[in-house]
DNA sequence: CATTTGAGTTGAACGTGTTCAAAACTTGAA
DNA sequence: TTCAAGTTTTGAACACGTTCAACTCAAATG
């Protein structure tokens, strides 16, 4: 019932098989040494065929990127339950990104390359361009607001799109990563997960506020840049005051 | 003297039109919309000659770099010398990489879509691949050991690398900032020159040493991903005592 | 049943980055 | 002047992403 109107949904099953195919030599071969051609060869279909239902070679990683989310997302739900700690969260919601991510380490790279893009949907500006993307903030945003660490509200709002940015750096660094089985981007999961939990405690602390409001409207204005031509200020000189209700500010 | 044995560098000077061409026509018409053909049309040369001198269509990019970066390098110097405070100097250095990139604007993307490949010798991981990154962070190495700023022997190590990478950060903003004249990019580094001064002297607080070295050690490990598949522990969990000179460690 | 509709399919054709073998030119020596 | 050994230049050819006008055909409509 997605789009076609006969019941047997045979372009939904080209499109998944010329998917399948697609990540299958992807996984192979490379992205680059893949042609459209060879994956619609292999998936019985015409080249034009396989441009009827992705518009672009490139269209194929992003339907490789939200298939990765949602097996994430499955994956992270029922490890979010093991804990309510944020950092033990976090390390576990980042440990399983990378496995689920494993098997395509080799064609990954090319995902950092689109999202570098200033076009991009992925690219870490410009909000809601990516309904993928949102998603994956929003596990962010349930990784902070189910835990038990006791966050300002101020930063609980912007927290979970800085761990968004904090995991895509993560994931930029595992592509990277050529040590067997991958263990330096799990030791670097361990050791920034340690870093960022003491940061965020750090942040949370109430003799921190000042420098911790300036950051935060840095980073509220920094988020959206791609959205508006805007000029508004980000602070004026004189320090605004808000008198946003503040959840709380203890722990180191 | 460069390549070729004639007094006359023919060739040289053929390469260079070749260049000149190229920028201004992605300057005018983009990159994408820019074809090799057109470039070599426009200069005078066949197809064959422009990749005789260019192996690629992004080779020209990083010959754009490069002239950027000795345009902003000279640009720099006499702003050096005007103060000796790290804040300032920053500032100003910062302004100047993007009012030298002003002209670019357009096109600078394509820059950064290089940049996260992981293959290209821009990337921020993988050390001394490219000459020309080097020397741009040699830069900043420069515009730290020259401040009057006292900053911890190990924290000045890392410093210019994690200035490039801040500055790569701003270069990022700035090609999506469609704001008029880039006011905003602008006040970001305002902002962030700002509150990366704050960081420095707060990292530079005695009391933040064992947060400080742990975040330095992890910098360390990060900044050569691509080099090595070691193995290298970052930090044994019994924080080993390790003996540098330390310079100082004041302000605030 | 005949007709219409439109999703699905096709492969030829185009544009562009890149390669390459051969031609043209330059230089210095014989 | 002639020759050899480069260096530079050339344009045809290739590969691949992408477009598109035409075709197929099953379901809906009458």
């Amino acid at each position: 019932m997605r789009k076609g109107k006969c019941a047997t949904d045979k372009g939904g099953q080209t499109k998944a098989r010329i998917l399948e195919t697609a990540l299958e030599m992807f996984q192979q071969r490379g992205y680059q040494e893949t042609t459209m051609r060879a994956i619609a060869n292999r998936a019985g279909v015409s080249l034009g065929s396989a441009y009827y239902y992705f518009q672009s070679k490139e269209q194929l990683i992003q339907a490789f990127y939200h298939r990765t989310h949602e097996a994430h997302l499955g994956a992270s739900q029922s490890a979010m339950n093991a804990s309510n700690d944020l950092k033990a969260r976090l390390r576990e919601v980042l440990r399983l990104k990378i496995s689920t991510l494993e098997p395509y380490h080799q064609f990954a790279g090319v995902l950092f390359k689109t999202a570098a893009d200033p076009h991009s949907p992925l690219n870490p500006f410009s909000q809601e361009s990516d309904p993928v993307r949102q998603e994956s903030i929003r596990l962010f945003a349930q990784l902070v607001d189910e835990s038990a660490d006791r966050v300002p509200s101020d930063l609980r709002e912007e927290l979970p799109y800085l761990l968004w940015v904090y995991h895509m750096g993560i994931i930029l660094f595992w592509i990277h990563d050529s040590s067997p089985k991958h263990r330096r981007t799990y030791r670097l999961i361990d050791h920034t997960v340690d870093l960022v939990a003491r940061l965020v405690s750090l942040a949370s602390n109430p003799l921190m506020r000042p420098l911790r409001k300036r950051a935060l409207h840095l980073v509220a204005d920094v988020r959206d840049v791609a959205g508006k031509d805007g000029d508004s200020d980000i602070l004026t000189d004189d320090e605004q005051e808000d008198s946003e209700d503040l959840v709380d500010g203890t722990t180191v």
